[in-house]
DNA sequence: TGTCAGAAGTACACGGCGTTTCCGATTTAC
DNA sequence: GTAAATCGGAAACGCCGTGTACTTCTGACA
């Protein structure tokens, strides 16, 4: 890597650590090139020289927040022991809860709509980490759920085979997790649904007024979650 | 009502309309007092006059969104009979997504960040409607919950008494329901949040990128709810 | 019916925004 | 050592929300 590309490598870094923490501070919609450009000491053109568009820059950002948030995601189920399923859906939700109090833009950014006329390119920036998200809970949930359970509430739910899911998508999950069950895939993201409901609520300020323990609440949610999940339901 | 009140009252729904319009049309953060009067064929600044910020216009169009999502759910909840709080929460249910489907811009005016700069008052705009929305689902809650499986959850959630709520959020919800028990408001939350999350995954374009049939994983999740909620669990 | 306070609305300005065009300076590569 | 590629600055365009100053019109009262 010569000089100049290790420069440049440099100050692309330090563009989205900046926006990042303009993110943060000025909170969402606070983002600007022109305000990132002023605390680099630049005019807003140099900026250009690196991202071409708001949006590329944005893109970037949301490929950079989302590798975090599976980052954390994963590190909370590598902290637990391996045999014990309902333990590793638990710390994956507390950590997910705690990875979006902790950096309340970067969920905002995810999966609101922080930025205003942001429009997303059409391979999703954060397909690489929406996949280990993915594949991790599914591989937990495939863990924690005993098959006649799944079954069941597959057979209530009517979604025994692969058919609602495209293509692409359940190439990517089967080649994470060879042996998922559609069922499984299905009712794992009804579990994502599920954490991130509670969790999107608290983020945008809807559960804080109604409650002030969200953190209980959201054990609670999903202490049940894990009991469903792991007891035959019949 | 004199003919200026008139005029006027007539005016500010016109701008209120255009306002929604723009954002459903323009996406989120496609607001703006410039071309809401472009529209009008009138100077921006004549929008002050019924306005005095674009803050205080966001804050009207959150009222009256919310306003229409309450009415969206009471009138789903009355066309079921009142003897089955399960249908009835099965509607609500439904109800919540077909309306966030038909008004995506509305919830994501009410529960995500559309408006960049936005700070809401603080006696929040969709307070009213919020109250009404709480409390038609508390009541559901209630209606469908029998007690020992509420006391039971709450004994592994430890939310048997009202100190986690806030007062204020206390005295409005007693209002309307007034022999609630805490266990079941914080319950309903929870609920809340379960339905919460499927939609906005769908909602903000999470969901159909990796399942081609949310109506029926959110069918699918509402009906476990509501036979996990009137199931005593022990 | 005439008058006059106040409301409605316009013209213009300010600073900030994303983005573009043009151009000078610097660094790399042959 | 020179040619090419890159980096970055100055200024401009057309947006945006908002403020000031001024005109026009309306409706209530003498």
């Amino acid at each position: 890597m010569s000089r100049r590309e290790r420069l440049r490598a440099e100050t692309t870094r330090e563009i989205t650590a900046i926006a990042l923490k303009q993110l943060a501070t000025e909170g969402p919609g606070g983002l600007s090139l022109r305000g990132i450009a002023r605390e680099m000491g630049m005019t807003a053109r140099a900026i250009y020289s690196y991202f071409a568009t708001r949006d590329e820059l944005v893109t970037a950002l949301i490929r950079d927040v989302s590798t975090s948030l599976a980052n954390a995601l994963e590190t909370a189920v590598h902290a637990v022991p391996a045999g014990d399923p309902g333990a590793g859906l638990l710390a994956w939700g507390e950590a997910l809860r705690e990875w979006a109090l902790a950096n309340p833009e970067g969920f905002r950014l995810i999966y609101g709509d922080a930025v205003p006329g942001y429009q997303p390119p059409e391979d999703g920036p954060a397909d690489q980490a929406a996949r280990r998200i993915c594949g991790g809970l599914n591989r937990l949930v495939a863990a924690a759920c005993p098959p006649a359970a799944a079954s069941a509430d597959s057979a209530r739910a009517g979604t025994a085979d692969w058919s609602p899911f495209p293509p692409s998508y359940v190439a990517k999950v089967r080649a994470e997790v060879p042996d998922l069950a559609p069922e499984v895939a299905a009712l794992a993201l009804r579990v994502w649904g599920r954490m991130h409901g509670l969790v999107g609520l608290e983020i945008h300020g809807h559960l804080r007024p109604v409650y002030t323990d969200p953190a209980a609440l959201y054990r609670a949610e999903l202490r049940e979650l894990v009991r469903s999940l792991t007891t035959p339901t019949g």
